[in-house]
DNA sequence: GCTCCGCTTTTGACTATACAAATAGATATA
DNA sequence: TATATCTATTTGTATAGTCAAAAGCGGAGC
């Protein structure tokens, strides 16, 4: 493995791990340059890989840094607002519709690929954009991944939001899908029964461990997604 | 603006205007030192970049060459085959419907922001996996950016495939979304009027020109979409 | 207090060079 | 003929420096 590939996975590491978070500073170069023994433009190398893929900001004079996870941030933008009058001036509320904490079923955790017995926080929201319902939220939270999410109400900031807070850098799968809705989710949002709906499924890790599973269930008349989508392998 | 970036913004500008077309040697390195009148490590790093961006593949001893479009061919992969059993075996098959060659309306000049009076080839296809209807595809190609698709009857190559050929390296946007099948869609899917189906869109340009523009329409409980996906601004 | 100037730190771009690794193609050998 | 070896080409990584651009900071002058 070269000199800047370690340097690489070394931070990457370290950022995806949660041990330097979003807006720590990262060793300026010539420190970098005394702890790997290697030239300059070796670490060089290595910080603008990490800052071309967008996980380190640089500026000149005050340094690198950890920057915000934009993965999921931009999903999230997606998702708080219909992006087909995108930055309109929409205003978007949530509340929570169901608050527990139980324990993972059979079924689920087959899918998680969690232990059955292992506790998480089940929540279900309904997110409105400019007064109409504009997604349902039901997310598993695994708690003994994100333990703080036990004490938190969740009832100023939205579960997503926070977890970005508590949780950078993970790693993420999404799936994306048209469903028909059943009564129950056709009278959260509005609408009539069988309406087409989006339903977009997102499972998110962070050093192997899921953190959380959520799946948005968006009416068909009032979103979609828009933008240039890269499906990825992995 | 930087040597380096030069380098790199030319060697894309012959890739996506088609100049280089995939499979196509590009200069070996000592040759653009040459051109450019600069060390070999600035010539390297544009390379480097563009290999990274999957624009350009780099072999030791052959060169370098201009890499098969792989953005519209993942999105092409995932449309041929059902995401969920992937490439667990299935046969893929398709059918022309409809071919007709017209001038744009009025409305659809206006989406595609084309001229209203502009030459297009309007094609339906029914795409089968494993003897089922998979997708409905709806398609404009612009017969101005396209020409050979005039003499071209889509009977062995389907209209994706074959314009991948022919417009290499093009950009693309794209929407998805969830509609309810109206009484023709479901006819040709097999499916009910009503049933959920996931819409997925996609407009084609090639320097500046709308290439393509095209709709899938997938029964939903027959698709998804799967992956790691990254919405792009532009 | 405020503005402007220069100093310093940090990143950005670049050079010229070196050696290593991969490998296609030519050559020699069994 | 088949196989092993050599060689030349091309990319990959790294060094050790230079000069430049951006920007925070402190001090001089008003």
């Amino acid at each position: 493995m070269s000199i800047y590939q370690r340097i690489f996975t070394d931070i990457e590491t370290k950022i995806i791990s949660g041990a330097w978070r979003p807006g720590d500073r990262i060793p300026v170069e010539h420190e970098l340059v005394a702890e790997y023994r290697c030239s300059r433009m070796t670490v060089s190398k290595a910080l603008s890989a990490l800052a071309e893929r967008g996980m380190i900001v640089r500026r000149r004079k005050t340094g690198s840094f950890v920057a915000s996870p934009q993965i999921d941030r931009t999903v999230m933008d997606i998702q708080d607002i219909s992006t087909e009058a995108e930055l309109a001036g929409h205003e978007h509320r949530f509340e929570i519709l169901a608050r527990k904490i139980e324990r993972l079923g059979e079924a689920e955790a087959q899918q998680l690929s969690e232990p059955a017995d292992a506790e998480v926080l089940r929540l279900q929201c309904l997110h409105m954009v400019d007064g109409r319902p504009n997604a349902i939220e039901r997310r598993i939270i695994m708690l003994d991944a994100v333990p703080g999410a036990r004490e938190e109400s969740f009832t100023s900031i939205p579960p997503g939001k926070w977890l970005l807070e508590q949780v950078p850098w993970s790693k993420a799968k999404h799936v994306i899908r048209a469903v028909s809705a059943d009564t129950v989710t056709a009278r959260i949002l509005q609408t009539e029964r069988g309406e087409a709906c989006l339903s977009f499924v997102r499972q998110t890790w962070q050093n192997g461990r899921t953190v959380t599973y959520v799946e948005f269930i968006h009416p068909g008349d009032r979103f979609q997604f828009a933008g240039t989508f890269h499906p990825a392998a992995n």
